[in-house]
DNA sequence: GATGAATGAGCCTTCATTCAT
DNA sequence: GATGAATGAAGGCTCATTCAT
């Protein structure tokens, strides 16, 4: 990684520190500088705008976050049990321990940019697919494995707990009290207990 | 109401529109000056300020939420079941038959204002306490009165219904389809429904 | 004339200048400022962009030299020679008593322009329109007349008034030295005898 | 040629294409890199400053054209007639055929830098005065000759040639039509007639 | 000889705010 | 109560230039 990929690593650290708070319009290019230790100059030679800048540092906390999760999943059971609740987990990890000062980059974007910016909202799109591919994936193949209780709406299961997860978050941000999104981890856990068969006494 | 209090009025609710959208960040007092075809000094009259002017018409939007809900409610038996079934309604008309083109104004503000303005978030901080007291009040009513299944955390379902409702919002809005909050909905009828006796039999 | 007016033409009239001087691309919006004594946003309100101030700096300084011709020729005959002789010393006078300290408009606007802005571009075409439009209406008119020498090409006559002209300020302004255009001028001079019938002695 | 100079002549051919087309105001750097394929640091080796390079860049244009004049003359006797008659066909074929796609770069030189750099200005002098110190060359050696009608202003008729040629090339170049600065080279012919004593018939 | 990362000043434009009218 | 002209700071971005590699 030459000088130039060491730098660039650099400002998507940090502008993704600080648009996760700020947001994109609350996030001036003096922040940026600040943040980075850059001039303007040094900035754009990156990246061409802030917008582009903006899209990278949210694929770059997406990243993050993705690596986060994968770390989690790496020490469980590949059961179906255990992977949702890895879910849960990793949402509940955003505000105990978190990646980013502002929370959640997903709730955050989804919310500054659904009606401001397509190019950002479509990122948060195919973020938000992702979380939500996880779960009917797993049901699904639980469906197969006879883990999850047939009949339930697989779609709408990644519905709840999505929504049930951000909205804790936005909660607990709110409040500044992770007392909320606990509340709704272990809600969550219920949900996802009544989505599976009970399991065999051995 | 004078001409002044109407004028007042009219920049309130439009203001609560733009912001609801925009963002405050995102809205410029250009765009204010556009949406009530008034220039900057007429908007400065009324309000001392982007930030005061942010703050009223926060208030006034959640004050046209408030009527709404009493609205919804009127109609309706006073039992437990019906006013926590009415606030699931409620969050899911807002998407539904909007107020706002901006969704929620709860969300979006608690996500913009929470790292950015305290004087935001303060406020959007004791709009939500509303819609938890009520839910608490609610059920711990309906515990006086037998309706709720004794030794339930009223707290925690309040946090949970709140969670939900709002992280379905932001699902609808980031998707632009509304059958987020729909399945959101409905979980929570069935989760309003395990937090009750089940019903006599006449 | 209201403040806003008279601001806007002080503007319109400091701009001409710089612009005619240093160019399009070499005025900056500060020397703007320091001409007119406005700050940058005291600029933009009265036009939307460096590009729109310069059109209608553009026509401002067309109007002011399209004043100064009706002058000049208010006080002349109406015959066709007196009327051509008259457009040769408007161009002369734009170098020995100047209305724009850059020369001539039109040549400045048309070099800088012609492969780099369109609009201006076109306001230059149109401007150069009314020279030769000057020049060919006049000879026709000559024709009608009995004035002029049948058989003359007018369109070719218009370009090489005007072409002379231009190009003797270019000299002119090159070298600082006002020979140019007299010589020039002299040469049109026996160029439009040349295009006349010889007088009648009386 | 080494390697060096070939690269530094590239960026004087393509560096004065750019400079004719958009001046020097309106040619950035970004400009250059893009026209010479080469990078900031590849350009500042060769030249000390974008100034620098302009002025190279002007005297590289001058030298080619000075070049195109030579050819251009070859082929021809070298009477008076012939030699004046060829410096109108010279400045005709920079809009029949182009050395540059700006046009005359003395002309779009004189006109931009006259106010606003002495540098540049002075190259666009000492350029003109070789066209001119052409014509009063070949007229004197003329009336030396007996070819030129004795008693003409010398220095009148280089103005009035080298004004005429860069007026028409300004039209040409303004309304993108070939068609002015043929009809200024006919006059020119013309006007070279009336300068020479009439051709004695064999 | 050439690169490309970095600078700092400057670019045009928009911002929220004030105030005489 | 409302206007709109004016401000000064800040906005995002581009500039010509430098220099370690």
């Amino acid at each position: 990684m030459g000088k130039g990929d060491e730098t660039r690593q650099t400002i998507l650290s940090q502008a993704a520190q600080v648009f996760s708070t700020h947001g994109y319009f609350g996030t001036s290019l003096d922040d940026l500088m600040q943040a980075t230790n850059l001039t303007k100059g040094g900035i754009y030679n990156h990246f061409g705008s802030k917008e582009a800048l903006a899209v990278e540092a949210f694929e770059f906390g997406a990243g993050q976050v993705r690596e986060r999760f994968q770390a989690l999943l790496a020490g469980r059971p590949r059961n179906t049990r255990s992977r949702l609740l890895a879910l849960v987990e990793q949402f509940h990890s955003l505000i105990e321990t978190p990646l980013f000062a502002g929370g959640c980059i997903l709730l955050n974007t989804a919310v500054e940019a659904d009606d401001t910016n397509p190019v950002l909202r479509d990122r948060a799109r195919y973020f938000a697919d992702e979380w939500r591919g996880f779960i009917t994936r797993t049901l699904n193949k639980g469906l197969e494995l006879g883990d999850v209780r047939p009949g339930i709406d697989v779609e709408a299961a990644a519905t709840i707990i999505i929504a049930a997860l951000e909205g804790g978050i936005m909660l607990s941000k709110l409040y500044d009290d992770p007392e909320h999104i606990r509340r709704t981890a272990r809600h969550l856990e219920q949900y996802i207990e009544s989505l599976l068969r009970p399991e065999n006494p051995t």
